[in-house]
DNA sequence: CTCTTGACTGGTT
DNA sequence: GAACCAGCCAAGA
């Protein structure tokens, strides 16, 4: 089923380390859609509708940058979550990105 | 049904 | 290295 797509998302979001962030794309890339980074995006906007709520702010773009803050409750939220986990932000940049990255497609791997 | 927009990414210029 | 362009998919007007 299509709707599976956005379950996929939330799930590997779920399964986010504390401490760890991954992309957009990296999870597209998981679920076998890279070129649907869009749709993870949108996925993370109808998390906040969700029961469930998801720790959507574990994740931002490829380059690392809170480039969703400004959908969280407050701009602040997402950093303010990052930074209690122990990522560092820097101007809406998560710091040692290469660091606190998580791939889902190496973490995980392929069954 | 058509057009626009968007929490993205990769490739060109 | 910043700016611009194209591809992809879903939701809202």
């Amino acid at each position: 089923m299509t709707s599976d797509f956005y379950t996929n998302i939330f799930d590997v979001v779920r399964l986010i380390p504390t401490g760890r962030a991954t992309s957009y794309g990296a999870i597209a890339k998981y679920l076998g859609a890279a070129k649907s980074s869009r749709v993870v995006g949108w996925a993370m906007n109808q998390s906040h509708t969700l029961k469930d709520k998801i720790p959507a702010h574990r994740v931002v773009n490829r380059l690392g940058m809170l480039s969703g803050k400004m959908h969280f409750e407050t701009p602040n939220t997402m950093k303010e979550r990052l930074e209690s986990e122990g990522i560092k932000v820097k101007k809406d940049q998560i710091k040692n990105w290469k660091t606190v990255f998580w791939d889902p497609n190496i973490e995980l791997d392929f069954d």
